[in-house]
Formats: structure tokens, sequence, C-alpha cells
DNA sequence: CCTACCAGTTACAATACCGTCACACCTTGT
DNA sequence: ACAAGGTGTGACGGTATTGTAACTGGTAGG
């Protein structure tokens, strides 16, 4: 579940933006009223994402910001700005330094969520991406697995690389060298049979699905989206 | 050096942006005049990030969108959308399709250059792209191979994501049984030492680099970038 | 229908990989 | 300084994985 502080010395916006996280999807929130203790909690809990008002007692928010930036545990945390000045040159000032986005005062409290959500999604490697899907198949970069109707399909190293390669281009018919190349890095052009017998194996683990790899007779072969 | 895709019928705009962008970083543009040939371009190229006008000739810009993110070729590629019309309710449908950013016209070129320039740093190094750089280390997910130093290392599976786990959160330690659930698929507490001979291979590949891999004693290990 | 060629399939041997164990070493608290 | 507990290290056997070879099956052109 993700980790979400939030940096303001305004209750009530702090309940606003909380109670707009939680209605829509599963945070975890902390709140902090001022910049030291914003600090803190960063350092600490090591949010998935903060959000930091640039209006704070006891430290400025863009002080608050640099010291996350320059702290190793926390300087690969997202970063939304908020300000209740909505001055181009604060904006532009803020953006400079690298925050990941940056809203005005007043809000739109949805508008907040979805920027939110969508700056976790890129992210947070766990969350939506590295995750290959094509048709019913899910190729997970990271588990190094296929999800495929249900189930999970173990791979070996080569035969990920090799569905991978096909995968990524669908529809497009990849020659048996530039297979060759890409799976197992022969650079020239070899006769081999190797590549058939990982093509079956491929097959076989694939099920009713094995017919989305399709042979181009005296080329290579071909990966096709199907319908389901 | 990044490419960007520029999908805007009004060449003037494409000028200013282009302009501007190339003032201040080194990319490569490419500029689309209507919905079809940003989408041919988009597959073709596959540019590091796209900015979208929704006011399209030929083809919707919402449906330029939701083409890139159908296909496997493009479906990772950032997104900022523009729009003539800053109305909040399609501000919110663009972020809710997953736009990584909008701007509603007229913006200032600044603030496009550096929301440009802070999403590809968030989104080129890792998730996307498909090698996670951290200090001297390139791990390449497609091709399950560690650059270092000028170097191909090979990884067998089992090293691959365990290195993968590590080097994903800097500088965070990672427990035993975290390490063990993501890499094993172990879900229970278990007394093994697998793992501790699994950290001692992958820091003999690493060779000098070996410690980046830090032990932390009674909880389990961490990853630590290294300055160089 | 026949031939040549390419792909599918099966079997197998070599080996890379993996998990466990035993022991040495180090750290930490008393 | 000692004991206890956690970690580093090297060796070893079992096993999954891999590439090759040989055979079978299918397709296209004449």
């Amino acid at each position: 579940m993700p980790t979400i502080l939030i940096v303001d010395d305004e209750e009530d916006i702090r309940e606003l933006i909380s109670m707009n996280l939680l209605r829509e999807e599963k945070y975890e929130i902390i709140e902090a009223g001022d910049g030291l203790e914003g600090l803190h909690f960063a350092k600490k809990k090591r949010p998935d994402l903060i959000i930091l008002d640039l209006m704070l007692p006891e430290m400025d928010g863009l002080t608050v910001y640099q010291r996350i930036r320059e702290d190793a545990r926390t300087q690969e945390i997202p970063v939304i700005m908020l300000t209740a000045r909505g001055r181009l040159e604060e904006k532009l000032e803020g953006l400079e330094l690298g925050a990941d986005d940056y809203l005005p005062k007043p809000f739109s409290p949805k508008e907040l969520i979805l920027r939110v959500r969508n700056l976790l999604r890129r992210t947070n490697p766990n969350v939506g991406s590295s995750v290959i899907e094509s048709g019913p198949f899910s190729l997970d970069k990271n588990a190094l697995k296929l999800l495929l109707e249900g189930e999970e399909i173990e791979l070996t190293a080569t035969e990920f690389k090799l569905l991978l390669s096909l995968i990524e281009s669908p529809g497009v018919t990849q020659e048996r060298g530039e297979l060759l190349k890409k799976v197992w890095g022969y650079s020239d052009l070899i006769q081999t049979r190797t590549l058939d017998t990982h093509i079956k194996r491929l097959r076989e683990k694939l099920g009713d699905q094995g017919t989305s790899i399709e042979t181009v007779r005296g080329v290579g072969y071909r990966f096709v989206k199907t319908s389901d």
C-alpha cells in the first residue's frame, strides 16, 4: 500500500486532501503540520510520495524540499508542491528545482488525486509498469514470469527472452537471425535448430495460446495478438 | 539523446515548443501536424516523450492517446497533454486516462520545458526504458544482463531478480523475508542460507563494486549508490 | 507424384545452476 | 574477554536447462 506524506500547516487542507485520497484509493496517509515535522517523517517513514505546501512555519517549503533531495534516503521520492500564491515565478522556481508536479491553490481535489495516482504509477515500479501486456498475455519483466489466463507460468531465462522478443513487436515477423542475435547473442548467421526447439517448448507452455506464435516459412516467427 | 514527439496542428505552436526545448537541452524533436501522422511517428520512432494537443484534425487527441496506450510498443511512453480550452472537466478526463501531465494553453514555454525535463528525469532512468541505472550499474531487463564499467556481466535468472530487487530501492534496507518473498516466492519466514550464498555470488560478479551490497546485520541487505 | 527443403518433434548428454551443509569468521552484548 | 547468534565462504550432489543430432512430418515447385 503506497504511503503518502502531506506537509501543510492548514489542518483543513490536510483533511481535504486526505479525505479525498482515501475515498478513491488505498493509501496510507501521514500528516505533518510544519516543515521540521515533515522532514522528520519523510526520513523516518520514507513515503512513496510527498505533497508539500510551500508556506510553512518553522522551515520554508523550498528548504524542506532541498533537504529531501539532499538525503540519500529520500532523494528518489516524488514531490508535488502546493502553493497559495499561484505566481508563475514561484511555480518555475519549484519546477526548476525538480519538483515532479506543482499545483496552485485553490486546486480541484479530483485533479490532485489523479496527479497523485499517475505519478505513483509512473514512479513505483511495482505498480503498473514493467509488465508487457498483449492480448491474454502479461509478461512481468521484474519477476520473469508469464501470467496467462489467471495462471502463473514459469519461464526459463532463455524462454523469457525469446517470448519477450516476439511479444514486443506484435504482428511483426522476426527473422531467425534476428532472434538468434537478440536472445542468444549470435552475431553471424548460424545454422542451428536451437531456436526451433525453444519455440516448441514455449508453445507447449502457452497451451491453448501456443498458436499465438506463428511460423513464417523461410523467414522466422511472428507473435500474433489473439482477440481474447 | 532523448527524442520528443510534438503532435499539434498549429505550426507556430510546434515551432515555439521546439525552439524552446532545443535552446535549453539536447533533444531530438519530431513534429506531426495531425493525429494519424502523430500515431505513426509514435509507433515508428518510439520517442521518450510525447507532447499531444487534444485539438487535432483527422483523429481526435484523446483517441490518439488511447491508441498509444493500447500498443505494447508505445504504452510506456509518458504523454503531456495540451489543450486550447482550459476547462476543468477536460483536464480531469485527460488525467483520468493516465496522462502524465496536462497543460492548458496558453502556457509558459519555460514551464513546459521544466515539466518535460522533470518527467524525463523521472521516467527515463528507471521505469519505462527497460534499463535500470544506478551509479555505475546498468541493469537491462530485456537482455537480463548487467553492464558495469563497460563490461557485460552475465547474470543467472536468480541473480538478476535478486540484484533487481536491491537496486530498485537504492539505500533502502530490504529484510531477508522480503527478499526471499520477492525473488524466491517464499511466503513464510524460512530459515535458509540460500540468500547469503546468492549475495556472495553476486558480490563476486560485481568485483570492485561488490561493496555496493551492504549487509544490515539482523535485518537484511541494502544496495548503496556509489559516487561514481 | 516426386523431390528438395524447411520446420516439428523426440531423445539425450553436457553443463550451468541451485540449495544445503559444515565450518570459519565477525559482530554484538554482557 | 567470552559467549551467542548472525554472516561469509567453499564444497558438493541433485536437478533443471540447454544445444545438438537424428528422425519425422509437412509444404511448395516442377
